[in-house]
DNA sequence: AAGCTGACAGCAG
DNA sequence: CCTGCTGCCAGCT
């Protein structure tokens, strides 16, 4: 152990936690930020998701949405209706571009990861 | 260097 | 339930 590398920019940290979403599930932008220990930097946590188009690997940004999981980044998918199939296609039903049982898909990196792991 | 941005969240009405 | 206003702060121009 000698240097850091742990250079990870706030961006790098949000793209971290979302490659754990596991398939099938959704998270909030706000329970990345919380997770982070940055709460009230969820925004920053959707302005990083505008920069993770074409980062390797990729990023699942279509598993990560609002509180009340309202799919607000679908118009940021080239088509406004591919996140939706993305969801759709993992399992995860939408209805008015929210999600169905959201509380019950909800994956909060809080509970299910290590922050430790992460800082 | 200074100011603006924004894929949000919380609260009030 | 919905609508609108405010705070939040790292990154970008």
């Amino acid at each position: 152990m000698h240097k850091k590398t742990q250079e990870d920019s706030f961006y790098d940290k949000v793209y971290a936690v979302a490659r754990q979403i596991p398939h099938g599930r959704v998270t909030s932008y706000g329970a990345i930020a919380n997770f982070l220990g940055t709460a009230g930097t969820s925004r920053m946590v959707g302005y990083a998701m505008g920069n993770c188009p074409g980062l390797m690997p990729p990023v699942p940004a279509h598993r990560v949405v609002n509180r009340i999981g309202l799919l607000t980044g679908k118009h940021h998918f080239g088509s406004p209706t591919m996140m939706q199939q993305l969801l759709e296609n993992e399992g995860v039903e939408i209805e008015d571009d929210k999600v169905k049982n959201f509380k019950k898909l909800l994956w909060d990196p809080a509970i299910e990861l290590n922050y430790d792991d992460y800082k």
